[in-house]
RNA sequence: GCGGCUAUGGUGAAAAGGUUAUCACAGGGGUUUGUGGUACCUCUGUUACGGGUUCGAUUCCCGUUAGCCGCCCCA
């Protein structure tokens, strides 16, 4: 009974409710989990400019694509993202599974990546290795806007290569990505140097804030304890003073660190990728070293929450962390669910395919079954037709085929079928013609065409 | 995890401590047999869930759940 341990460890609401109710809701259904959620057909056009704009930069780029497991060992995460970390303290799925493992749903994938670097000898592939990925993460955070327990990243990885071109060129492709989206993005970009020289930067700030220990809010004293990295970022009160006399990480880094972090920012001037030195970045993993950088959404609430649409740096020691040899990497994720808001925020909506506009109305058995194999000649043609299968009445028929507003509807009967027409009416004139039904394909062909063509008529790659 | 706001049909709204909870849109079905964009009819809610106050609550109170906002943190 594996499970009983898991359950006892857990004594929650939710596991009592469940045994109870039989897994009811209040609803008095099985409803969604909270912070989960269903993405719709609607959301889906959205998701697929997103998709294909990542996909198709990741390719371009080189970045081999990987889908790395959901559920890891929790082990992974503990070491890589580091025990003091709010993402492995309190908000990983950590459960027991039935072999009595500790597993955990992976709140990010980097981690993984890694993993897999070392387990399939991939240091042993020519360097670097580009790997990119897009799938589901998980943490058990409180939700709100933008913030979900299941979200999706899309991230990219290189490993092997220590030059700094390639945090600008991981850069670069990120800042391609909105680009291609239509999104402003601002380019973000500290350095928090090697775990050295950052010890001795975090005494150093610790002390500076020592002396105003009296002036810090309770929370920024847990933080001075706990993460002083995260005063830098810190909203409260009075905080701005304060951090403007404190000392900067940039005066702390070693000659190596500091040389790497201005080539970095030299290769961003070299393809004129805009960037903003912001000093108090820093990033919630432990791993991070050197270069940090964040996706931040531009425009008027700058300081609107979850307007990190992506964000990502260097982690040279990760390989080595989880038992590889010292292998230099970077990388960055988006957030999908993020970047889809963004673009609803500004009214983009594609549809999720191209939208039919041609409908074809059949009545009776007879013209159904034909209507089938012209349903395939125009699948062949790449014409995408609409019908309502269900339907029988004629006038029902157009009235779907109205409302989704095509060109062209097919009108196929009884005596058509034993003609070997067809009718074909337009929609918008209310004409109809009857036609050869061997025809009709290249037919609609022309007509289409004749209403969308104009804007492109010089030289198209279909001319030939 | 902490604090605050909210919760009415698929969607957006309206209403009042008291008989059948309005309206618009969307959707399903129909107005008899082969023609749409304008009509008509009809259906779709135990007013989130549970409890309390009350003669009576959907409206007031409490709890739960969920969403949103801020914090924590992060994508």
């Amino acid at each position: 009974m594996p499970f009983k341990k898991a359950v006892a460890k857990k004594p929650k609401v939710e596991g009592v409710v469940d045994e109870e109710e039989g897994k009811k809701s209040a609803k008095g259904f099985p409803e969604l989990l909270r912070g989960f959620r269903d993405i719709l057909p609607e959301e889906q056009g959205r998701w697929n400019l997103i998709r294909d704009t990542v996909r198709s930069l990741a390719e371009s780029y080189g970045f081999d694509r990987i889908d790395l497991p959901i559920l890891e060992r929790s082990e992974l995460f503990l070491r890589t993202i580091g025990k003091g970390t709010d993402i492995v303290d309190k908000e990983m799925y950590v459960f027991t599974d039935p072999s009595n493992r500790s597993v955990a749903l992976r709140p990010e994938a980097t981690a993984s990546a890694a993993r897999a670097y070392i387990e399939h000898g991939m240091l042993d592939r020519p360097q670097p290795v580009k790997m990119w990925y897009m799938g589901p993460m998980f943490r058990h955070d409180r939700p709100q806007a933008g913030r979900f327990r299941q979200f999706y990243q899309a991230g990219f990885e290189v490993f092997g290569v220590e030059e700094p071109i390639i945090d600008a060129q991981l850069i670069l492709i990120g800042k391609k990505i909105f680009e291609d989206l239509g999104l402003d993005v601002q380019v973000q970009i500290n350095s928090i140097g090697t775990a050295d020289c950052r010890q001795t930067y975090l005494a150093e700030l610790v002390a500076y804030f020592r002396q105003f220990r009296n002036k810090l809010s309770e929370d920024d004293k847990r933080r001075l304890q706990k993460n002083p990295l995260r005063l830098l970022d810190s909203k409260e009160e009075g905080m701005a003073e304060l951090l403007a006399g404190a000392p900067q990480i940039l005066d702390w880094l070693d000659d190596k660190s500091k040389e790497h972090f201005m080539k970095v920012l030299e290769f961003l001037d070299e393809v004129e990728v805009p960037y903003v030195l912001n000093p108090h970045l820093v990033r919630g993993l432990d791993y991070y070293s050197h270069t940090v950088f964040e996706f931040v959404l531009a425009g008027d609430t700058g300081e609107k929450a979850q307007n990190a649409l992506g964000g990502g740096g260097r982690y040279d020691g990760l390989v080595q962390l989880i038992g590889g040899r010292p292998t230099p990497a970077c990388g960055f994720a988006l957030g999908v669910e993020r970047v889809a808001r963004a673009l609803a925020d500004k009214g983009v909506n594609p549809p999720q395919f191209p939208v039919p506009q041609v409908f074809f109305a059949q009545l009776g058995d007879a013209a159904r079954r034909s209507g089938l194999r012209l349903f395939e000649q125009f699948r062949a043609a790449k014409i995408p037709v609409a019908e309502a299968a269900g339907k029988n009445a004629l006038k029902a028929q157009l009235e779907v085929a109205n409302k989704m507003g095509v060109q062209l509807t097919l009108i196929l009967g009884q005596k058509e079928v034993l003609d070997g027409t067809i009718i074909l009416r337009d929609m918008e004139s209310g004409a109809q013609e009857t036609v050869d039904a061997k025809k009709i394909v290249a037919l609609v062909e022309r007509k289409l065409q004749r209403e969308t063509a104009p804007p492109h008529v010089g030289h198209s790659p279909i001319s030939e």
